[in-house]
DNA sequence: AATGAGGTCAACCGCGTGCTT
DNA sequence: AAAGCACGCGGTTGACCTCAT
């Protein structure tokens, strides 16, 4: 036996609401206030509405000082910063934008924002597929190439904050489920873990500096960075691995509080339980710490029994160039107008994006 | 001009939580 | 303590709009 309805749904109104019946709702409430009953408010407004459907237009509506579209790109930036985040919170996002509802900004993300970054993701496709036609005197163009790489790089980024941020069994927190890398996909990976910090979390949590903290090594404990000496770690003489601990120590910085422009700070976001689902958001707000000791898990089992050679190691150098650019907030906001968006979604392609995303380095590897 | 595909967004739905009785 | 209820949330739907063919 299911729960009871709130209202006699044959006697109530469905759809998109007309003006009289706004300018009834919004006249109660103005003279008379909400009453902190919803549910009763329709029959006392006159109105043949859910309770329900009239807290929603009242909300997302009909309240003073909403704004709707236009989104700036500062919102944007505060938009996937938080994504990123918090994953899908979006009352808490909008909260950090005034005037700005959830669903708002739920749509906004769905149907614009998550797109603008894929979009991009297709671009870089097809920047592949340029790539591997090389022209007539077989000379690639370099530019494209880096482009390529770049993108790739930048995607993996955002993509892999996004899955272990969000997601504790995602592929990227889940070794059974990752590829045997080549050492060089090591080496970007580690690249791109010391980059977590990224731009775009740069918007939301503007305090945080990448490698400002090196306050918390990678088993989550408080460090004096100068007094942190090689071998403390199992791992610390590997030259992977000490990346991996600049890297992480640059994710765990995060678990400070981190100062947000409207006073609040980061610990407050994220540890502000999904309302209405309270047990859910331990797992929805994902503990830097476990993704670190995934990583550690990873680094173990991935960097056993390989030394990087002189020469590789000189191939890595030739990326560097590619941070030249991560300070660029609107990376992924050149085709915000591309009509070639995929319908793709974050959640179903995590894997099939991740390989392809391999993929990329794999041909940027064979360049 | 007609039509179909894709995009947008307001609104609905169902669920978990917490308050009240 | 337990049941009932309203609230608030995120996910989803579907009507409407726009654009390409």
């Amino acid at each position: 036996m299911g729960r009871a309805p709130c209202c006699d749904k044959n006697n109530v109104k469905k759809g998109p609401w007309s003006p009289e019946e706004d300018d009834k709702l919004k006249a109660y409430i103005d003279q008379f206030g909400t009453g902190g009953n919803w549910i009763a408010l329709p029959q006392k407004v006159g109105l043949k509405r859910c309770g329900k459907s009239c807290r929603l237009r009242w909300l997302n509506y009909l309240r003073p000082n909403i704004k709707h579209g236009g989104f700036s790109e500062e919102e944007d930036n505060i938009i996937c910063s938080l994504y990123i985040s918090i994953g899908s919170r979006w009352s808490i996002i909008a909260a950090q934008l005034p005037g700005r509802t959830d669903n708002d900004i739920k749509n906004y993300w769905n149907t614009r924002l998550k797109k603008k970054l894929l979009g991009r993701r297709k671009q870089s496709a097809n920047n592949r597929l340029s790539s591997t036609n090389p022209d007539a005197n077989g000379v690639e163009d370099s530019s494209s190439s880096q482009a390529l790489s770049n993108s790739a790089l930048e995607r993996l980024q955002l993509h892999m904050q996004l899955q272990s941020l969000q997601n504790p069994i995602s592929f990227y927190n889940n070794p059974a489920l990752w590829p045997k890398l080549h050492p060089f996909q090591e080496k970007i990976l580690l690249q791109s873990l010391s980059e977590i910090s990224n731009p775009l979390m740069q918007y939301a949590f503007p305090g945080t500096q990448q490698g400002d903290a090196q306050k918390v090594d990678i088993y989550g404990q408080l460090v004096d960075s100068d007094t942190l000496q090689q071998g403390d770690h199992p791992k610390s003489s590997d030259s992977n691995v000490v990346s991996l601990e600049n890297s992480l120590n640059v994710i765990a910085s995060s678990d400070s509080p981190i100062p947000l422009s409207n006073g609040t700070n980061v610990m407050d976001l994220t540890s502000v339980p999904r309302a209405g689902m309270a047990d859910q958001s331990d797992a929805a707000v994902q503990p830097v710490s476990n993704f670190q000791s995934e990583l550690e898990n990873f680094l173990n089992s991935k960097t056993s029994g390989f030394t990087a050679q002189g020469d590789q190691i000189g191939e890595f150098d030739c990326f560097k160039e590619m941070n030249g650019s991560r300070d660029n907030m609107n990376w992924w906001s050149n085709d915000f107008e591309t009509k070639s968006a995929s319908s793709n979604s974050w959640d179903s392609t995590s894997v099939l994006q991740s390989e392809r995303v391999f993929q990329d380095y794999e041909l940027a590897y064979n360049m």
